[in-house]
DNA sequence: ACCAAATACCGTGAGGCATACGGAGTTAGG
DNA sequence: CCTAACTCCGTATGCCTCACGGTATTTGGT
């Protein structure tokens, strides 16, 4: 990773404050970088990232394959400004009530946006390219528990934990309804068609609690596994943790 | 994906309880599925998966690519068996302590093996496949909380939050130090080449918590994230409220 | 008014990948 | 001893990213 690189790079992500540095001989581009980053979006959403290709992009815009390195360097950098941009879209609406309140909707923001983006559980950064839309995103997570009493250094750690969890979580659920719906096989059917063989080739009294749990979680759950479920639960016990955390040192002036 | 699929997958991760089904005639294969397989993991291990491709694996053994094809039926299913290979690695000590004490330990195996074989974070898994260390695991798993007062549905829901948290956690961690590396770039030198590139363009006073919280971070951790503290700051949060919800009940007969 | 530099777009090709198919050589059951 | 069944592999198809160089277009400078 040269020094210049970092500069295009950055420069793309910042090209809003920036503003896009066109040479101003030749002919001008038919699109612009922000119409090549949505169709890749767009081919993300469609296809997920392992069928994204440059050819895809340039097809849906009617472009070559080749034309699309004129606007952006490599297929890596075109994933990382697609990551920043999809960030900017749900907005940042002001915190409400307490910081349990508030960060139940840092959780769920990040929660619906990889339902929405799927993909975005598939992007393997490199290193992580600091954009406009993630820097506010982060900032305004961390006002969602300014004050409530955490060190800095905790509250950085608090948002990590919320991250993480969540967008494992996600990972789950989302690979859950990906197999169902593109094999065509709901959880039921695939059961039915696995059962007996791993009937026949499990020894029975080797998982007794697991036979017992899976019974039960099978029931309750009308599938494997209900992840929403899982992630509210999750969800519940890290705040009750947090709660704990916070109730074991002098309070703030101000909740 | 057809029903004789499925029993021909289950059968080579049942390879061990059902025995290989070799017919008679022909020549022997020159070697077994289980050198495949730890082909296979040797080149994840080196080489991520990614750049992991089944000529490799060929080379490795000193076959030719196609020849692959017939100890396993794709590289999806190689990489199944992969999976389920590294998880019987690390067995499975008997239990001690109370339940934040095996929970710990259950965590650190998972965090250990993430660290041993980094790939396993980039395994996307259609549909899990049921094998025999995964099941023995997960009935270890339960056994550690089996009887600390949970109900059934809780027991797998504690399973899952502390696997998908442990998961998220190596996650970041493996990325950080695999960026690290492969890029011969430390966190230390990527800064230096960023932050002037970044301290014009990013608004001073547009990100004042991430500022100051990042300065503390940055100094306490010596480094942009310490995840390995991030980690046990997680766990012992979880742990926490797994408390706060167990004291909020009946005490079971023992602990 | 015209030329040359700068730029966008694209054709081609190199090198990588999984895997389908069919052929050649090897082994053992009948 | 023949032939079915099996292993191993060469080849081909159809993807992928990206380097390189060619051509057409636009505009600043003269």
């Amino acid at each position: 990773m040269e020094n210049g690189d970092v500069d295009r790079t950055l420069s793309l992500l910042w090209r809003r404050t920036l503003g896009v540095p066109q040479g101003s001989r030749g002919p001008k581009q038919r699109f612009s970088v922000d119409e090549v980053i949505r169709a890749g979006i767009a081919v993300a959403d469609e296809e997920g990232l392992p069928a994204f290709s440059m050819r895809k992009v340039a097809d849906r815009l009617g472009l070559k394959l080749m034309s699309i390195y004129t606007y952006v360097p490599s297929r890596d950098e075109l994933i990382g400004l697609m990551v920043d941009e999809v960030m900017g879209d749900p907005g940042l609406p002001p915190h409400e009530g307490g910081w349990r309140e508030r960060l139940t909707v840092v959780a769920r923001q990040m929660w619906d946006e990889f339902h929405r983006h799927p993909w975005l559980l598939q992007v393997e950064q490199a290193r992580p390219w600091i954009g406009p839309n993630g820097s506010d995103r982060y900032e305004w997570q961390l006002a969602a528990i300014d004050g409530a009493g955490f060190t800095d250094l905790e509250m950085d750690q608090v948002i990590t934990l919320i991250s993480d969890f969540t967008a494992a979580s996600a990972r789950a659920d989302v690979a859950a309804r990906r197999t169902a719906e593109q094999s065509g096989i709901s959880d039921a059917e695939w059961w039915a068609v696995n059962a007996p063989v791993l009937e026949r080739l499990m020894p029975l009294d080797a998982y007794p609690i697991s036979g017992r749990v899976g019974t039960v979680a099978g029931e309750e759950y009308n599938a494997v596994r209900d992840s929403e479920r899982s992630f509210r639960f999750g969800l519940d016990r890290i705040f009750d943790g947090l709660d704990q955390l916070l109730g074991s040192r002098p309070q703030p002036p101000q909740a």
